[in-house]
DNA sequence: TATTGTTATACTCTATAACTATA
DNA sequence: TATAGTTATAGAGTATAACAATA
C-alpha cells in the first residue's frame, strides 16, 4: 500500500537549507486551518440543507430587521450573491422581504419565528462543530485564540508585489 | 453605525436577546480570517502569475525530489489538481518531471534552480505578507497564534503524517 | 486486478456588467 | 443622474469519474 510508496523517489529532505516548511508560514497555516473549519461547518451544515453564508445571514437578522444593502455590507456580500442567498431563505420562509416605504427602492429584511428557530438551532451546530475542532484547546486558549485572530488586519489596502518569476 | 443610510430599517439591536453575533463564534471567525489570508497572498502573488497553491508546491519541493502521488498526498491536493498546477510549473521551467526507473508508472518530481529561486522569492513574499497581516502581534504573540492553530482538529490536520490505513 | 498519472465533465463560487424601478 | 435590487453570464476552483499505461 502506501507505507512503502516512496521507494526510490528520497522523501523531502527537511534538513536541506534550500527547504523552506510551507506550514511554518503562519499566513499558510491560518488560511489552511479557515479553510478547513469552513468546509466543516459546511459538512455540519448540510442536514440542514443551508451554507454557512445562509446561517450567518440569519444569525445577523436575529437582532432585527435591515435594508438588503446594509446587510450585505455589513457581511461583505456583493449584492448580486446576497439576492440569491435570500431567495432561498425566503422560499423557506426563513425571512421576509418587504418594500421600505420611506423609500420603495429599498427592501426591508426581517427574520420569521422559524427563521429564529433555524438560527438558534444552527448556533447549536456551530458550537457542536468548535467543540470538536478545538477539543484539544482549554477554554483560556480558545479565548486567546479568538483574540488574536482579531487582531489579525483582515482590511486589504497595501500591496506587497512579487517580481515575476521568469528571468534566468 | 447604520443609521446615515438604514433611514426606516432599525439597525442591527445587538442587545436583542434574539440576537446571536456570528462572529462571536469562533469557528465562523477562524474561517474569515482564514479567507482573508488566502484572498490577500493570492493577490500579493499575483504578478508572479503564481497561486498560492504554486507557491507552497514549490516551497515544498525545496527539500528534494518526490513522488507525484506523495507530494499530492502530502498537500491535500487532488491527483486531477495536481496535474495541472505542475503543468504550468513545469511550462516555466520551475519544476522537472521525469519518470521513475524502478516504477515506470511513477513521476519524479524536482524542482529546477530557477524554482528554487522563485521558490525563495516567494517565500519572503509571504514573509512580507505577514508583516502586514501580522502588524498589531508581537513575535510572541504569532508564535501563540501558530501554536494554537496547530492545535486545532481538522480532516487535513497532518499532511505529512502516514494514513494508517486508507479504505473507501 | 490495482495503482499512477491524465483527461474530461460538471458543479459550485465569485466577479462583473447590464437592466428595472425608484429617487 | 444616482441608488437598491435583480438578472445574466463568464471565469476560476474543485470534485468526480473515466481512461491509458504500467505493475
Amino acid at each position: 500500500m502506501a507505507s512503502r510508496s516512496g521507494a526510490s523517489a528520497a522523501p523531502i529532505d527537511t534538513a536541506d537549507p534550500a527547504y523552506v516548511d510551507p506550514e511554518s508560514r503562519l499566513s499558510v497555516l491560518l488560511a489552511r486551518r479557515g479553510s478547513s473549519t469552513d468546509a466543516r461547518i459546511r459538512e455540519a451544515l448540510t442536514t440542514s440543507g443551508v451554507t454557512p453564508r445562509h446561517a450567518i445571514v440569519l444569525m445577523r437578522l436575529g437582532g432585527g430587521q435591515v435594508s438588503q444593502r446594509d446587510l450585505g455590507v455589513r457581511l461583505g456580500v456583493d449584492p448580486s450573491v446576497l439576492v440569491t442567498l435570500l431567495n432561498s431563505l425566503e422560499d423557506r420562509e426563513l425571512i421576509r422581504r418587504r418594500r421600505d416605504p420611506a423609500d420603495r427602492r429599498r427592501h426591508i429584511v426581517e427574520i420569521t419565528d422559524a427563521g429564529a428557530r433555524a438560527a438558534a438551532r444552527l448556533d447549536a451546530a456551530f458550537g457542536r462543530v468548535e467543540d470538536e475542532l478545538f477539543a484539544d484547546l482549554t477554554a483560556q486558549e480558545r479565548e486567546t485564540l479568538g483574540s488574536l485572530l482579531a487582531r489579525v488586519r483582515t482590511a486589504q489596502a497595501d500591496p506587497c508585489a512579487v517580481a515575476p518569476d521568469a528571468g534566468p
